[in-house]
DNA sequence: GTATATTTTTAAGTATACTTAAATTTTGAA
DNA sequence: TTCAAAATTTAAGTATACTTAAAAATATAC
């Protein structure tokens, strides 16, 4: 029935998930091969083997999208992926830059079974160390609704930290040491334009962000949109 | 300098290092090519390529040997694989008969420094739970001296478990349940011919093992080959 | 609306890792 | 020692996963 897909195949898969679930839908086979860092050449190629084997929905000059069983089949490695990235940091204490690239290769030779007895070990959590959803054994992930770039959040809000979306360690070294952390409650008090920078209060600290940082912390308004101006105006000051 | 090989590559090197060091040293392309699953003509192909790569001595119609850079890529591998083994049989509590199973494969896609977490949180074991040396960091293998096979073990004589080499759950479970795990002293009272069978004694419990089962038991002599015979003959009785 | 820039696709070619079939070499039995 | 069986190698061919370069289609800028 399900023969096994190659590690070529799996990361483009997840790529196209990624694109579309996260990124701004570009999901055209230049964006696909940008991030793979393979040509173009290879990425349209590749869309119309996986076309055939039903995991893609090709159409020429289109934009590509995952079939329902593409679609499961990135789930499983995203999975898998975080799975991984919260057992080698809980488990391990790798630091938050190295167990991204450890899951990406583990994340493809690892069984289904396998799968499972590290969820059972880590007690089957619901979000990675980075704050992303961990799909669960059938492939239903629980999108976190409503979250946006802090570098795009609204000033005088309060908002909660999701996502950690960095990749090295400077950056998780510097939200670590500051308390930025996926579950912080942080306000904040001002965006400024030239330069682009991001001030916030968390725990009684002020920091101000560049726009690299700010736009690498993904965050969730506390408060439905339409109060918080009127809330924080009041409760602040 | 070292450019990555591939999981071909890897399987192919190990083989050849596990048939030299295990088996009786038949290393010629066809025994490998029976291994792997694969043709002989696809095993000269390997082997020519992989000369050329310098991890293999290849002789047309000669039995493969490995370099010595080809044989501390083969240690790494088993390193890792027998560090997957340990830790899934430890941690997960997975089955003797499961571990070498995902062993197989994580094995491929694990960093050196991975494998060095996981030794690190295991204590850095220097066997694997079916008695298989763990070889170190630089390749260093204590390989166990003067193991026989069971069925070839003299009668009248004790020995100490060194090595479970099967693959199938009823297998280990037949060996856990009576208590023939790594370690673990016996007496071979009788070798029997005709049907083959060999009486051993465990813990005042007597047991008639098959050729099957004794073939499959690693055991090391617990005393020198001479000395044997009389030792034995005194103390029991 | 046309021209140009961008993107995608097609075409041709490469490396890896296999296959089967035929040719060659080695081995072992009489 | 010879000769046939067994193993290995060579040759030709396939699928995957890429490459570069040229052609075709789409998007955008004026």
């Amino acid at each position: 029935m399900k023969n096994p897909v190659s590690i070529a195949t799996e990361n483009f898969i997840k790529t196209i998930y990624q694109f579309h679930r996260l990124k701004g839908q570009d999901t055209r086979p230049g964006s696909i091969a940008a991030a793979l860092e393979i040509s173009s050449a290879a990425a349209t190629d590749m869309a119309r083997k996986l076309a055939r084997k039903n995991l893609i929905e090709y159409e020429k000059y289109k934009a590509l999208r995952l079939t329902p069983a593409g679609e499961k089949m990135a789930l499983g490695i995203i999975r898998k992926h975080r799975l991984w990235e919260t057992f080698l940091f809980e488990v391990f204490g790798m630091g938050m830059h190295e167990i991204h690239r450890e899951a990406e290769l583990l994340e493809h030779l690892t069984s289904d079974f396998l799968a499972e007895r590290i969820s059972d070990f880590l007690g089957h959590p619901t979000t990675d160390p980075h704050g992303d959803p961990i799909p669960d054994q059938k492939g239903k992930i629980s999108e976190l609704p409503g979250t946006v770039l802090l570098s795009q959040a609204q000033a005088k809000s309060k908002y909660r930290i999701s996502r950690l979306s960095g990749s090295d360690k400077s950056f998780f070294d510097f939200c670590q040491t500051r308390g930025l952390t996926p579950g912080a409650e942080i306000l904040v008090k001002l965006q400024l334009h030239s330069p682009r920078m991001t001030e916030i209060e968390l725990a009684d600290t002020v920091l101000l962000l560049h726009t690299g940082i700010a736009q690498t912390l993904h965050v969730i308004p506390l408060t439905a949109a339409g109060e918080i101006e009127h809330l924080s105006k009041k409760s602040i000051c």
